[in-house]
RNA sequence: CGCGGGGUGGAGCAGCCCGGUAGCUCGUCAGGCUCAUAACCUGAAGGUCGGAGGUUCAAAUCCUUCCCCCGCAACCA
């Protein structure tokens, strides 16, 4: 099945931060996932270039536009290529294709008569550049952050009438359940929907914004930000000009954090079906990343985890793996460098170390060649059993957050499993005797072949490890493919006792 | 009464929809093991599940009410 899964674009007015790292890994993640699966899948992640915020750090900074644009651009690009992210595409909507399609696209619903031109008026902070409501202003009725009282203007532009669709969109999410998922954010959307929508302002006068796309039907105004880069999620497939559309549209799923829930999830499928297109097949919707402690991560108070300090600490696996790990559903999960260093320490002490400890036994008593599993009784059988069909059932399931996160959880229990059956079982006392020589190897074997389970179960989280752990198996070319069949370690293969998994922090 | 989320042993979370011995990770303590990355295994201590009331044989779970924390609140992505 063809598959497309999408990340928001990320604004340049910053640099990218460990929630921008999460999301993006969270699609390489789903990526790999459904890959294991059988599925082909396009992954796009990428930088949106438009808008009054990106304009005023592009004049602040003094450079050139294009200059300016690429460099932070590449900042994002250079980071999810550290992370691993296996991207198929990296949007950008400064692109001409994409551009141009956004311009199609206004071109077909201003034809349609959804478009209206109107004067708005409306209370203007020249400090901010930017319309003002009255719950936005301190008790004096004052800009909070210029300490100016904002002058009301009127100003002519574009707009697009939503009300007509409201019903349609909360029926939509009421017929489709999963639609949007969790589903506390749907309850969240139709709680935003019970209220008649106001007709959305889709332009800028270019004496105010000149950074975004121009308007097909006047030259004078660029296209609001929001219906120039949720575009960005069609203008990839190339919409219009690309008769596989549908193909790869029809399962497609769309990742956002809980912020820009009303753009994706109401602007967005209104703007769609004002085009004759269905809406994105999922929305996966996750929380944020906080400081230790419940707090907000800033600069002042020194608890920002920079991911490319984690990445050089701790390396990109155990990253991603504490990001799926700790996410909660329910709301806001935290992080720090202790917390990462802890869930560090869980993975090797884990997988890390029971991958050491099976190897070297192996390497010492068994000159480093896999022992046969015709030695196994019903207990060992059972239990690798057991496991395989757990990672089997996990990925068996509908791809979603939870079931990411089930696979996360899975692996440590796997992990535990084998410890403690290794544990219980002795291997050790068994290779001091002759006679035990075959109880030693099935145990071994046993063993050996939960690791193999582990690596091939680990791989969409952490694919550098994954890999390692499959190797060290004596497996050369190992395929990621979700076929959690038992006991398929060969005999007589050698193992590789290589550097640990994730060794000691310093 | 704007909308939504949350308040569970020292820390972080699950359980709540579909009531029935309060679970997981980390930390602490004790023991075991010694193959392994001072890792691993077993056991223990520690919670009146934010407060109060109600329904019920039975409530973390359902209902009412109050308190506290956090988002969002519509041209600011």
């Amino acid at each position: 099945m063809e598959k497309y899964i999408t990340t928001p674009i990320y604004y340049l007015n910053g640099l990218p931060h460990i929630g921008h790292a999460y999301t993006s890994i969270l699609g390489d993640v789903m990526k790999k996932f459904e890959q294991m699966r059988g599925n082909d899948v396009y992954y796009t992640t990428g930088t949106d270039e438009h808008g009054q915020k990106n304009q005023h750090s592009i004049e602040d900074s003094g450079l050139a536009p294009e200059v300016f644009l690429q460099e932070r651009s590449d900042n994002f690009r250079n980071l999810f290529v550290k992370l691993g992210i296996d991207f198929d595409f990296f949007v950008r909507t400064s692109n001409p294709n994409h551009k141009k399609i956004v311009q199609e696209i206004l071109q077909k619903i201003f034809d349609k008569g959804l478009i209206i031109k109107k004067s708005y008026e409306g209370l203007y902070c020249e400090g901010c550049e930017q319309f003002k409501k009255k719950t936005d202003l301190d008790e004096n009725g004052c800009c909070p952050d210029h300490k100016v009282a904002p002058k009301a203007i009127s100003e002519e532009n574009y707009f697009f009438k939503l009300e007509p669709y409201r019903e349609w969109l909360v029926s939509y999410i009421k017929n489709n359940p999963d639609w949007i998922q969790p589903a506390k954010y749907a309850h969240e959307v139709l709680g935003m929907l019970k209220e008649p929508l106001e007709d959305l302002c889709i332009s800028r006068p270019k004496s105010r914004v000149w950074l975004g796309v121009e308007l097909p039907f006047d030259k004078d105004y660029v296209t609001y930000i929001w219906f120039d880069a949720l575009v960005n999620y069609i203008s990839t497939l190339n919409f219009g000009h690309n008769q596989d559309f549908d193909k790869r549209w029809q399962n497609s799923y769309h990742l956002i954090a809980k912020d820009i829930l009303k753009p994706h999830c109401i602007y967005w499928p209104i703007m769609l079906h004002a085009l004759g297109v269905d809406p994105v097949s999922h929305y996966f919707i996750h929380g944020y990343w906080i400081g230790e402690g419940g707090v907000k991560m800033s600069k002042s108070l020194g608890n920002v985890v920079d991911p490319v300090e984690v990445i050089d600490l701790m390396g990109v696996d155990a990253l991603r793996f504490y990001l799926i790990n700790n996410m909660t559903m329910s709301g806001d999960s935290q992080i720090s460098m202790d917390l990462l260093k802890q869930g560090y320490r869980m993975l090797a002490n884990n997988i890390g170390n029971l991958q050491m400890r099976v190897l070297k036994m192996v390497q010492k008593n068994l000159d480093g060649k896999i022992p046969s599993c015709s030695v196994l009784n019903a207990e060992d059988k059972a239990l690798v059993e057991k496991i395989a069909d757990g990672f089997a059932k996990i990925y068996s399931k509908e791809m979603s957050l939870e079931t990411i996160s089930e696979l996360a959880d899975g692996i440590v229990k796997a992990g535990d499993a084998a410890n403690a059956y290794f544990a219980a079982n002795e291997p050790w006392v068994l290779a001091k005797n002759p006679e035990k020589k075959e109880r030693f190897e099935a145990v071994v074997y046993t063993t050996l072949e939960i690791l193999r389970l582990i690596g091939l179960a680990i791989y969409p989280l952490a694919p550098t490890s994954a890999e390692k752990i499959e190797k060290s198996l004596g497996i050369a070319n190992p395929k990621f493919v979700a076929n959690f069949e038992a006991l398929l370690l060969k005999d007589g293969d050698s193992v590789v006792v290589g550097d640990p998994l994730f060794p000691m922090l310093a």
